[in-house]
DNA sequence: GGGGCCATGTAACCCGTTACATGATTGA
DNA sequence: TCAATCATGTAACGGGTTACATGGCCCC
């Protein structure tokens, strides 16, 4: 699924610019399992009205470039309708964290415990702004959703918090009884 | 965290090819949160070689191209570990099956179910998988990040378990109360 | 005064994937 | 017989990010 049909979804919730559209790529409910910049919305945009799923209207300002609205047509619609039929391709996951982690012997011990707790603060905040969101009038797939993504964060937050004590003291014990750099000897 | 660091990374395990190292990105313990292909992975290991951060030995074969042993150089792990000093990225999360379950009211019922479905049964198997897996002589760094790893899939996976039937027919219902497509009218 | 937000758009670049090229061996 | 696994590598392509270009307004 590519920006394109990306953009059709979100005019699916009502008409809006290329800016606010990258707005909910970034704080919108989308920042959270999908991710587009400037750089690529505002050519999706240019195609889906060349390709007649999309208008648009100028709304002149002054000191700004005109405000362009973007409405979705009715192909625009089933267009991504149809996008929707598709079976949709595996998650995508990469986590920077998760190989420090996976690493963490190699990790002084300050900044291992630096890595852990910011990576708790994360999805500390992450659920508790979930927590905030009020549920009226949002759909029930939109709630699913949500739902998804506050049981993971929550989770996530409860994980780090139980076991972060402990991993620091095994990775701390792991290194003193196997100290020395190591340099693996592989079978020949 | 490009490719060539994350080869550097997978070499502190064992000495290996360029073939070994890819499978430990498509089923090894990296396939959950890192993803690399022949293309990148190849040309990563001859830029690593040029910088001195690996050495090779070829291990001729018939009927098969030479198998090359890649083995980490003590720059190779120096650097490898100063790579992990710095502050991981965000991790990136990209799911068209959320997409997909955010826009539920514009599926069909079938394909709606097929699609939870299909994301539990993954779930499922994940977690399923990761509790065979034997915590012998595993360090624990990657202990730490197997636990999460074990709790993200069975939560996951028990979230549509639970979930499964009320959304379908939350959706179902919200369907026969709001019928036909709703251009959305934004305000002018 | 400075930073951040509003607002659009382009161009260069980067990194990675896909497909191709080659080919023997093994197991269903 | 056909698919998969082993095994390395390249080239084309693609999709998206970053940085640049432009500039006024508003709040601290």
């Amino acid at each position: 699924m590519d920006v394109k049909t990306l953009c059709l979804g979100v005019l699916t919730l009502g008409d809006a610019s290329g800016y606010e559209i990258r707005k909910q790529f970034e704080e919108g409910p989308f920042a959270h399992f999908f991710g587009a910049s400037y750089g690529s919305i505002y050519p999706a945009l240019a195609q889906l009205l060349n390709d007649g799923f999309v208008t648009v209207t100028e709304h002149p300002q002054e000191g700004k470039p005109d405000k362009k609205i973007y409405r979705l047509t009715p192909q625009g619609r089933d267009h991504f309708a149809d996008a929707l039929k598709s079976v949709p391709a595996p998650d995508k996951f990469r986590s920077e964290t998760l190989v420090h982690l996976f690493f963490a012997e190699l990790m002084t011990p300050e900044h291992l415990s630096a890595v852990i707790d910011a990576y708790f603060e994360h999805f500390r905040a992450m659920s508790g702004f979930m927590k905030t969101l009020d549920p009226a009038g949002i759909p029930p797939g939109r709630m699913f959703v949500r739902g998804i993504g506050e049981t993971f964060y929550s989770t996530m937050a409860d994980f780090m918090e139980t076991n972060r004590d402990r991993v620091l003291a095994d990775v701390a014990e792991a290194n003193a009884n196997a100290p020395k750099s190591r340099i693996p000897e592989a079978a020949e």
